[in-house]
DNA sequence: TAGCATTTGTGACAAATAGCACAAACTTTT
DNA sequence: AAAAGTTTGTGCTATTTGTCACAAATGCTA
């Protein structure tokens, strides 16, 4: 890590769709990319991504453009993709077993080490490769493996409840897909990934453009 | 809808926390809340909760607070959450399913109708539900129930061919959780899900928290 | 080499968002 | 009825974020 200051919410937020292009264009076999070409595609300014990489250091080079492997590998830095982060997800429905098989989390450092479950029939199964503990091991697992993360992949009335026995477990990172609000210590970094209030915001434009059409 | 202009972004992703909370005290029987009761737990201040509702109209009354069952129903109605929203699931893997069976949507106006697939082996099955249908069946099914929505929940590969599919059945609205950008008809509304780019930024705020530990 | 076309990085400006503080409205207490 | 305590809505200010424009750097062409 070079900089030492934080980068900007909406600057950070950008970053990962900048890091995809820049993939695609190695994958291409381009070496050179400018910032028109990294953002059109997503309808960011050029200026726009120039001022988010410039967060990062003077990357490019004027009248070229940017390297891609350059700014790839500095991205994979930054966003620290390359430390290997280990997660458990506790909730082995639907949902945690889509979580524990998706193929992006390897590829960005995240390691599901196991799944968790109350659910005796579940206990023992092998989902994506890894094995559905019972609830009463997870601070052992979460110790031994030194895992970092808990993804919260049960119905939102469990949730506080596997969001303290995280906590408990020494977890410090939780991810949370519950549509629901939870206490955590101020120690403890929490992310809610809440399908439900996503919903509610793409309703309102569906229902704004709707209200449009006259 | 009374007010005619438009709710800012940053207001209109707080409103469903709101929504939440109005819930929560409406359950306990609460007939009244205040600003700083609204935003506490959720670490946003009373006057930023002002301000939001005030888009809304003048819902609260001066040294009392805000009528719960009045702004939920507000809320209701400029999200457009009573607005029966039809839409179809594509992709019938782990997280198609998951979204299938998702508690949260149907409370708030998403009637998911039915999913499809290529996979001879999973056309005919019921999930949550509903059934799953072949690909060549989707713009029938589109047309004769009107739906509106269509939820991409195939691998990264996919995904452009069947948002293609999807656009030319008439569905002009599209929810993507495959983890790649996707084209689309200016006509068309796109909600862009991706996991892996919110995971990109939790990371860097990982590794962040770690560097400063010292 | 000179001239022209690209493209970056950034300073200056503009727009959007957040935070503050207080008058006005209402309730409760004395 | 008056005083004290709450709480809203909003004008004003501060901060953050986005946009523009251009000097400086580079490559290409003749």
């Amino acid at each position: 890590m070079v900089k030492g200051t934080d980068i900007p919410g909406p600057t950070l937020s950008r970053l990962p769709i900048y890091y995809r292009w820049l993939i695609r264009a190695i994958d291409e076999g381009k070496s050179v990319i400018s910032s028109r070409q990294l953002g059109s595609s997503s309808g960011i300014p050029a200026a726009q991504v120039r001022k988010d990489l410039s967060h990062l250091g003077e990357l490019g080079q004027a009248g070229v453009g940017y390297d891609t492997r350059k700014v790839a590998a500095v991205l994979r830095d930054v966003l620290g993709l390359e430390d290997e982060k280990q997660a458990v997800v506790v909730g082995a429905g639907n949902l945690g077993r889509a979580l524990a098989g998706y193929p992006g989390f390897e590829r960005y450092g995240l390691r599901i080490v196991a799944l968790f479950d109350n659910d005796p029939s579940k206990i023992g199964r092998i989902i994506a490769g890894k094995s559905v503990f019972c609830m009463d091991e997870l601070a052992g697992v979460v110790k031994r493996l030194r895992v970092e993360m808990g993804v919260v992949a049960v119905p939102a009335e469990q949730a506080q409840t596997v969001v303290d026995q995280m906590v408990e477990a020494g977890i410090t990172v939780i991810w949370n897909f519950a549509p629901t609000h939870l206490y955590v210590p101020s120690s403890v970094l929490l992310e809610n990934e809440d399908l439900a209030a996503r919903l509610a915001t793409i309703s309102y434009h569906m229902t704004r453009r709707k209200a449009q059409e006259f």
